[in-house]
DNA sequence: CGCCCCTTCCTTGCATGCAACGAGCCCCCC
DNA sequence: GGGGGGCTCGTTGCATGCAAGGAAGGGGCG
């Protein structure tokens, strides 16, 4: 299973190459009967992508699936921000928040690698304890459905900073979100609370832009194999074809005349 | 897999209880295998919880959990309102919510159990037209995770008013929401769009506050059987002992030296 | 020479048998 | 009489055998 996905992420599949059962089987070393349920599993996970005839494709990402997922991690983050803000947080869990962003103070001009390991675990749980303190199992749930995706989690770009020192100007702006977040919650400030977490997360769109224009770098991001650096063709909406074929014409209020 | 999901739903199975393998093998006649994988399934989509050891049980839902899912619904449905906005919309996308919502116009002062039907059926089509409208299929799936589960559906508690025409004021109000909404995508307004769809989705609280002060209605409503009346005991976030656990020491920053 | 049909192989989905883990209970010992 | 240890049964997870569906290739017919 776990081994499943990062033979994945690791580009050893293309996308849209058929994951077929029996070459996993001898390359893993398990039965048909659990690598079928990580198959499903992967496939929930929006990793795989189910043939009609059975079967598995390995599922292909563009860039604009990245900006998508990254600009709902950030609806998502922003839920949870305005929930925490709106429900009340508890003393202890703002002093914890308040004491990790001011680890990460310490950590953003460092240069180390060390120091940038540091950072992205102490990033990491700041983010997980803002998620509990939105007091909401299905907000969890969500958010775990965008970030299991390889590019989507809270640190999955940060690092190309790791590469690129010129750009930790982006770790500051990050340190000073945290910031204003805490005060928001704080304060009860559910409007404000949820557009930093927006804006907070936009912060990776900077990321994508640097890793993109560096292959090198790209490379090393998890899952960077599965996204197509070719835009697909943006259609016009003014003059789309595509989106005109009706799939289910029952429901299309034109043709539907006026109730008797 | 239909079969099982129609037996969660209508409470055969308590929340909490035990889904054991054996006796649904020979309830639904089908073998363990394919059963397994439906009982992955609906883990996934959240019906199910599993248990450490092996093993699923019904997952319970609090009132909280449906006024969540409500909220997030808003949420989602807010952004491919604004991602509809922002993008643009094609002219013919336009004329079909239009048409949709014209339609449903004329149903709304109706009693009839047939234009009842008919309204949820155009309501249904004029939240997915405007789904598809966002373009973006990461979008499509996190709204997918929410609507799945029984309650949260936007169509879900609306025919609570099929039960109480007294309360039928909620359609005029949801049809002038949806006028507002293509107003608004129309226009490129996308704060307004968002707002809109958010406040839109909040019906539902109304819907649910009539159902379950009707246990009546409630019966009818699908998966009702999985959700307690009985609000969870709110921990006053003040002094709450259960927020103190820490699970990850190493990641509690209180415990995290400054780095050297 | 091209097209269609048939056959064959590959792949997936299902059913069943087996092993291992855990819970519950009973018996024995203290 | 109480507690602990061991046993037994029930349950889940895994591996394998079998059947059905589909795709591709080859052969035959037009």
């Amino acid at each position: 299973m776990l081994r499943l996905r990062e033979l994945i992420f690791n580009g050893r599949y293309s996308p849209g190459e058929r994951m077929a059962e029996l070459p996993l089987v001898e390359l893993l070393g398990v039965s048909r009967t659990p690598l079928r349920l990580a198959l499903a599993q992967l496939e929930h996970e929006g990793l795989l992508r189910g043939l009609p005839g059975g079967g598995y494709v390995v599922r292909e990402f563009t860039q604009g699936d990245v900006r998508d997922a990254i600009e709902l991690r950030g609806v998502l983050e922003g839920t949870a921000a305005r929930f925490a803000a709106e429900r009340g947080a508890t003393a202890r869990d703002l002093a914890a928040l308040r004491a990790t962003n001011e680890t990460i103070g310490s950590l953003v001009h460092r240069s180390d690698y060390e120091s940038f390991e540091r950072y992205l675990s102490l990033n990491e749980s700041f983010h997980a304890r803002m998620l509990k303190m939105a007091r909401s199992s299905l907000l969890v749930r969500s958010l775990e459905g965008i970030t299991s995706l390889p590019f989507a989690g809270p640190s999955a770009l940060v690092f190309a900073q790791a590469e690129l020192p010129a750009s930790r100007d982006i770790l500051v702006i990050a340190h000073r979100h945290h910031s204003g977040l805490i005060d928001a919650i704080e304060r009860r400030q559910g409007a404000r609370a949820e557009s930093l977490a927006r804006e907070h997360a936009r912060l990776a769109l900077a990321n994508l832009e640097i890793v993109v224009d560096n292959r090198d770098v790209l490379d090393r991001v998890p899952g960077a194999a599965l996204i197509t650096l070719v835009e697909e063709a943006e259609p016009d909406p003014a003059a789309d074809p595509a989106a005109a074929p009706e799939p289910d014409p029952a429901a299309d209020p034109a043709a539907a005349p006026e109730p008797a």
